[in-house]
DNA sequence: CATGAATGAGTATTCATTCAT
DNA sequence: TATGAATGAATACTCATTCAT
């Protein structure tokens, strides 16, 4: 209605940062209860009265922190952000000080340990158009963190073959985090698939 | 294979059969359209009046045709069944004829074939909660396939790891045609991935 | 959703044309219902659900029509200002043909005979700020319209008198509209003062 | 006016009479703030929430001293009404005592120094439905004080003459202050018009 | 049979107002 | 008392689907 409002409150209209205790538990609950929807039913079909009723939340006060559904994917996302970069991080130091094969092992392990943030996250980042940013930015730290712990394992690959090797390396991320809950029998493939690519084609067979 | 394609017709024909060349030429003129519009925006954001519109349909007519968004997206996501489903029997035949090394490409090949259709027919699968039925029937055929090559490959393999080393041959399957337009690199690493656990884990080292 | 929509439709996203007599009908129930609910309560507290039912129209039907609440104003606007034009072309003529007195008083009669269409008018204007524009070529046409008059009556004024001389007019007219209803001896006065006014400031006393 | 002065009080008073001087400049800043957004906006267009921030006050405190958005404008209409009636004492009383054509000056200065606040209270008095109270009066007091001044300058009318003179140059005033702005050619006219329905309407020609 | 009109439940979002700390 | 959080009815608008011509 007015380019004015909010000029006092926050900047970006970015919803109310709570600054009491009650507010702060507020936000928790919408965030994982959107999480969870976002993830079994994709971001279009989730309502955000939806939201609101199983945060136990009026719609009202939804609205207050998070004023738009775009706002709250955009919270969701920040936060699996941060997460996936602090995981990474442990990885790429492991990279330096664990052998191939256990290095392997702990690979997949960060991938699964993702696995029940992840589901809303892809659904997010898939259906968003809008967020291509968020997009490129959570795919290319994923790619940079990958290519740091191939550079640590096998210091002769050129700065592009590692970079191509981090590309499926990412791949075979995603593809544990996928089937997390696919059976003993699925993720020991994975780990297999992981070592395998691992040894010949990282370490440099 | 016969079948399924009674079974495409059929769910077509929850409408109306088009007996005339003016109603098969709307048909394919309003799949065409829904498949473009569904890769490019997700099921929930197509409208059927968008549909209509660039299939230069009326909308009570698109209505005669499929009586209903699911319908529509049955119909397509049937036409994109019986498509893999012939690149799958051809790779199944080639297993048995193909020296590993050229199945292994190959493989990558037809993943990579698909890209185009693949794209709609993701985002039906993984929007649609309800297309339960249609999704896991079209898993299990592809995996069913993916199995039968394994086995010519190593007769030896128990039905069970049989079926193991397929599903993680399906995830390389979509990995290759996810990442169809990334590039030489990409690419390359991807037909070394297919090599490798095509060698080690199928062929059994 | 998408900027491609109603490329096959209509272009500015007007809504649709009626086709159909039934549609016609529609549109002219519609616009008859807002007319009337503008007037009396001023634009934002009128409810698109108030118009749809005021005019017995499904709120989606509504919708097909005038796909936003700004869409029926401006329309209503539209159509007020081919009358407004009608009136004052006419108004123009008169001021060749018809003595002072008989002008002058046909001057307020055509005043009056807006009043209805111009409350609802009036509001819509001041009310959206978007409707800038309408609102500026509202006037401008009003105003011209009454230079002509005032050239026809008295040629020996400049340009720049006769426009003035106009806006006055122009208020005069608008405080006539607005005293439609006042009673007999508000009329009297705003007739004598339209006399006073053409025959000392315009026909130059 | 002392009347008028405790009425305003108590409109006020309805929430919490504020018996410090912090009350008395938040109530001030609060009534400066809603007028500027009320004039700029509209009364529908302008959030409580809004006034508060511009105000610099919790959105509770606005709450305190106004229970109401409706009281808000009310104290605003009030605080209008006192200052409007001033105005006119004066003019009435220089009906007494100026030259007729000094007094048609006066007329329309006084017209135009309320320009400003007149915005807001305007469009308070269009827009609420509810104020039909308050608009009466303010119209009345209004139209009192221009028949005062009517009878002074022309004794001989009777009542009822003198009100619907008074009804006329009422919309006079009006139009002036809505033209303050509108340049030097406008304002000539007006003037101009005044003197001339004073002398020939009024004083008798 | 084709077409455009009709329908109405459902969606995101706003805002006046009340409460709890 | 001052402040931020909570509330929910109301609003503009969408879209799958059905009907009438």
């Amino acid at each position: 209605m007015s380019e004015q409002k909010n000029q006092v409150a926050e900047t970006i209209a970015e919803g109310a940062e709570p600054k009491r205790r009650r507010g702060h538990l507020r936000v928790a609950a919408i965030l994982e209860a959107a999480s969870a929807l976002f993830a079994a039913q994709g971001y279009d079909a989730v309502t955000m009265t939806e939201v609101a009723a199983r945060s136990r939340t009026a719609i009202g006060s939804l609205y207050r922190f998070f004023p738009t559904k775009d706002a709250l994917a955009d919270a969701l996302l920040g936060r699996f952000k941060e997460r996936v970069d602090e995981e990474l991080a442990a990885l790429a130091r492991e990279a330096r000080t664990l052998p191939l094969e256990a290095f392997a092992d702990s690979f997949v392990d960060h991938a699964l340990a993702w696995a029940p943030d992840r589901a809303a996250a892809l659904v997010l980042i898939e259906a968003r158009s809008v967020a291509g940013a968020q997009r490129g930015q959570l795919r290319a730290a994923l790619r940079n963190r990958l290519a740091e712990a191939v550079a640590a394992i096998n210091p002769k690959l050129s700065a592009q073959e590692a970079d191509a090797r981090a590309g499926l390396l990412q791949l075979i991320f995603k593809m544990a985090a996928a089937n997390a809950g696919e059976g003993e029998a699925a993720l020991r493939e994975i780990r297999a698939l992981a070592r395998l690519y691992l040894k010949e084609r990282v370490a440099g067979g």
